[in-house]
DNA sequence: CTTTGTGAAAGACTTCACAGCC
DNA sequence: GGCTGTGAAGTCTTTCACAAAG
């Protein structure tokens, strides 16, 4: 999905499937949690409960990894946490950058999540010169200018971009040209990259369009009506329309949460 | 995925797969800035490009929706755009509620993007009393006490979870009781809901984690090396298993961004 | 008797490739 | 000639259901 290609040709074997992928951190909190209770072990059953998924899936997901469970007792708690945290490369230390330190990128850099689990804010960048030397989050902001030399003396290869959509495939682009192999965006915005970078993004704003369908769809199953062609409020379409127009300022963004 | 479930049995049909229905704001915002430049139709290859697609995907994506299109020219901008619109539910205004207003809950209350596209805040929650009043994005913030009055009086059937994680579920159930039918949740729990209510996550730490392991991934492959049995930094994990456990304050959660 | 691990079946989503219409 | 709309093929994901292991 974000994944632009997850790699050259063919790897040898071992490819655990994406979807499971993106289940294995979920896995990682429930166990977690479970760790710190002193839970010696789970079975699928329970663990997937906790997860939000079913138990088939989980055992499946498993699956790919080893057989790491028990027949007849289940999983053992702590060699699951240690197993899943090394396929999914948080053994190591990842140092991050996140860039523009709006109001998001700030509430980003005081993730207590973030420090935890290998990811290391290694530093806040910023356009603004008047940010520069502020400190957020305990980290002293520094300026565009300085990014490339950030990147490449802190070894980064994961930056975060919080900018307003107007900056982030510029952000990008010096981003991977410095180095960085992995981005988080925030920026509503779709960003091209080179093959072998990934991207996966985080859009509010599709998100709550994607809820709004389905909430829509359930007013319309209640009072029994087909939403076929009723003919539609042209009016509050075209005023939606607009919307994007409105917010826009003279030299193409307004700032605000990722946005400015 | 975040969809508990869809609907009921089975809907008459009409059903526009889940891939599509998340794919349709992805072209609503990239058909939305050609409609601004005046661009009166495109073809779908360049819509594809420009939302970050394939061209044969997103045709697939508008026949669900009808026949749109014209064959030896493309799609009318500005219609299509209404077709979308209309589809998503955008057509309406849908009153939405931030419970949260730490760091995170500011930023979203911001965020431009929101207020456009039928999608306004209709009320700031906060458990802190200190927050209530002062005023967040120009809306005051109010307290949790109100929350029912609040979603009843005002028709608000979207809430945004922006509290730490150990308070999701506790708010959640509260907006569920209230009227609340679909939720936005940016704590890292996994929220339980009745059958009927809508719960789309969006969390942080597990993007980050997913770009570790495709970061490692490209890793491993690089020096050649077989990410097989290499014994691991058993150290290391133990470190990261903990991590939780580390930021957990006296009282179970310290305020952060979505912690808290 | 309990619970995992997994083939096989079912389902969802994507891509192909081309007939059909402009 | 250009481009949409869509069956059919291909791929990925989930679910089923049960043999095997403790």
């Amino acid at each position: 999905m974000a994944t632009g290609r997850t790699h050259r040709p063919a790897t040898r074997s071992r490819g655990i499937p994406e979807a499971t992928v993106a289940r294995l951190p979920l896995y990682l909190r429930a166990l977690t949690a479970l760790s710190e209770r002193s839970v010696p072990t789970v079975s699928s059953e329970e663990l997937a409960a906790a997860a939000g998924v079913n138990s088939a899936k989980l055992r499946k997901d498993f699956s790919y990894l080893g057989s790491y469970g028990t027949r007849g007792v289940g999983y053992d708690v702590e060699y699951l946490v240690y197993q899943i945290s090394r396929e999914l490369g948080l053994t190591q230390d990842w140092p991050v950058v996140i860039v523009g330190i709006g109001n998001l990128g700030a509430a980003l850099a005081n993730y207590g999540g973030f420090a935890s689990r290998g990811f290391r804010v290694a530093a806040l960048i910023d356009a603004d010169p008047a940010m520069a030397g502020r400190p957020v989050a305990g980290i002293p902001v520094q300026h565009t200018d300085e990014l490339e030399h950030i990147i490449e003396s802190n070894g980064v290869s994961i930056g975060v971009i919080a900018t307003p959509a107007g900056a982030a495939q510029q952000v990008c682009d010096r981003l991977v040209a410095a180095g960085v192999t992995s981005i988080l965006n925030f920026a509503p915005t779709v960003l091209t990259v080179p093959d072998g970078v990934d991207v996966r993004k985080v859009d509010l704003s599709i998100e709550l369009q994607i809820l709004a369908f389905h909430e829509q769809r359930k007013a319309g199953e209640e009072t029994g009506q087909e939403s076929g062609q009723e003919g539609g409020t042209p009016t509050a379409v075209a005023r939606a329309a607009s919307a994007e127009a409105d917010r826009k300022g003279p030299d193409g963004d307004v700032p605000a949460v990722m946005p400015a």
